[in-house]
RNA sequence: GGCCCUAUCGUCUAACGGUUAGGACAACGGGUUUUCAAUCCGUUAAUCGCAGUUCGAUUCUGCGUAGGGUCACCA
């Protein structure tokens, strides 16, 4: 493999979105294609009109582009039915197909036991009834998959085929097409499917597979879904499993790469993504959570906050949905009874609030950080017999919320004249 | 149904025939804490079944069972 120029692809047909199985698909061909310093090319197999969907080939080129699988070349079926044309002639004089009802069809000569060998799955064979005469050339003109695929496959000199296993049962239609045509045939790479979470069918759009780019718009990075991807049907060994697209190409493996079928776990997903969001620059984390706040709520210092309370970026909107950023905006409703910590009363209440107002009040407005207000009130807090005395009615007057980030962080946000101003209204 | 393929905790998986079968997610419990979140520690939990090969099988073989794929002028 090593003295070889490693070409792979990825050829989708335009009949709507990518879903999560089409796209580890093209991420394993591409992987190893990067791997190798090789080529992934892109193909659109539109030799189905009827069951086109229009606008899907910018759809699946967004796909990619949003995770970063970029493509060296890009094709289109329907734009080569010359050289169709030319591949199906040569068989015809060989003697290797002939016409059926408008259509042309391949000509098994014979009708024998196939085995071949893939890089996944190892040595495969398939009895003779796996062998029939097929359509080369539908009577509309256009080749079919099992024709057109094997024609571009040579002419684009790919080396290894990176395909779903629901064509391992053709597999042996097609290594007569190689042999007709006198071809030796590319590596197989057959990988596993992926099944949906509920059930144990194979994940598939009416199953309810999502469009790869909900998870875009969902706000789910896209080195998660690679990394996510990537290890459902593949693991390159240890215990490691956060790696950035530029760490899989090293590690990527085909050996490596699983036969059985993986469950989608939402849950997995969601974890690995905070992974990936821990690895971004603040700056980066600020940009995404801001992408979700309205223009008047995008305040820096609420970054952290949310950020330690959010798996994906999307989640910032659920939040404010919830309106668990309102108080930082509003003035918050607090009831009397609410500030009262567990088993004290009203009366010490009231004086601690008094006491911590003091406190506060001797913070200058430059030094009235988190930092600053927590040694400030712990200073009381820690002479009660419960700090909770002091710090739940605080932290209650600032949020009025049962719960909320802890009151030191408030009230750094809503800065020293908010802060006093709400504990004043408390008591 | 025929053909092909697969089978380790609930889930994703590790273990070139010899490990107390490892890790991660989830779940559960605890520490830290004023609540939530975050974080740290810990606990439950698996080799589909039956034979065989072998001193020894998760690993090799056969059968069963379960699951997947495919049997188009779709890809």
């Amino acid at each position: 493999m090593s003295d070889i120029k490693v070409v792979t692809r990825f050829a989708p047909s335009p009949t709507g979105f990518m879903h999560v199985g089409g796209v580890r698909t093209a991420l394993y061909a591409w992987l190893l294609a990067r791997k190798n310093q090789g080529t992934f090319i892109l193909r659109i197999e539109d030799t189905d009109k009827e069951r086109e969907v229009e606008g899907s080939i910018e759809h699946i080129k967004e796909s990619l582009k949003w995770l970063g699988l970029n493509w060296d070349d890009f094709c289109i079926q329907s734009e080569r039915l010359d050289i169709y044309k030319k591949y199906a002639d040569r068989l015809l004089e060989k003697g290797f197909a002939y016409s059926d009802g408008g259509a042309l069809r391949f000509k098994i000569i014979e009708k024998k036991r196939t085995q071949w060998h893939d890089l996944v799955w190892g040595d495969l064979s398939a009895g003779e009834e796996a062998l029939e005469d097929f359509i080369l050339i539908k009577s509309d003109g256009y080749p079919t998959y099992n024709f057109a695929h094997i024609v571009d496959d040579i002419e684009m000199g790919v080396t290894h085929v990176v395909r779903g296993q629901e064509f391992i049962s053709s597999t042996p239609k097609f290594l007569s097409v190689y042999e007709a045509l006198g071809i030796t045939p590319p590596f197989f790479v057959t990988t596993p499917p992926i099944l949906g979470e509920k059930g144990t069918k194979k994940l598939s759009k009416r199953d309810g597979a999502k469009d790869i780019l909900d998870y875009k718009k969902e706000g789910y990075l896209p080195e998660t879904m690679i990394n996510y991807l990537a290890f459902l049907g593949f693991n390159p060994g240890g215990e490691r499993e956060v790696y950035t697209p530029e760490e899989l190409i090293k590690v990527f493996d085909l050996s490596k790469i699983q036969r059985s079928g993986a469950k989608w776990s939402d849950d997995k997903l969601n974890w690995m993504n905070k992974e990936h969001m821990k690895l971004l620059p603040l700056k980066e984390i600020e940009k995404n959570i801001f992408e979700f706040l309205s223009e008047d709520m995008r305040n820096p210092k609420l970054v952290p906050i949310i950020f330690e309370r959010i798996s994906k970026w999307g989640e910032v909107k659920d939040m404010v949905e919830r309106g668990e950023l309102d108080f930082f905006f509003n003035l918050p409703s607090v009831p009397k009874e609410k500030l009262v910590y567990k088993n004290s009363t009203p009366e010490k209440t009231t004086s601690n609030l008094k006491l911590a107002v003091q406190a506060l009040q001797n913070i200058d407005e430059d030094n009235f950080t988190a930092e600053n207000v927590k040694s400030a009130l712990m200073l009381i807090a820690e002479t009660l017999p419960k700090r909770g005395e002091l710090l739940h009615p605080v932290r209650y007057a600032l949020s009025g919320l049962d719960n909320s980030p802890d009151p030191f962080i408030i009230a750094y946000i809503l800065g020293k004249n908010e802060t006093l101003s709400r504990l004043q209204k408390a008591f």
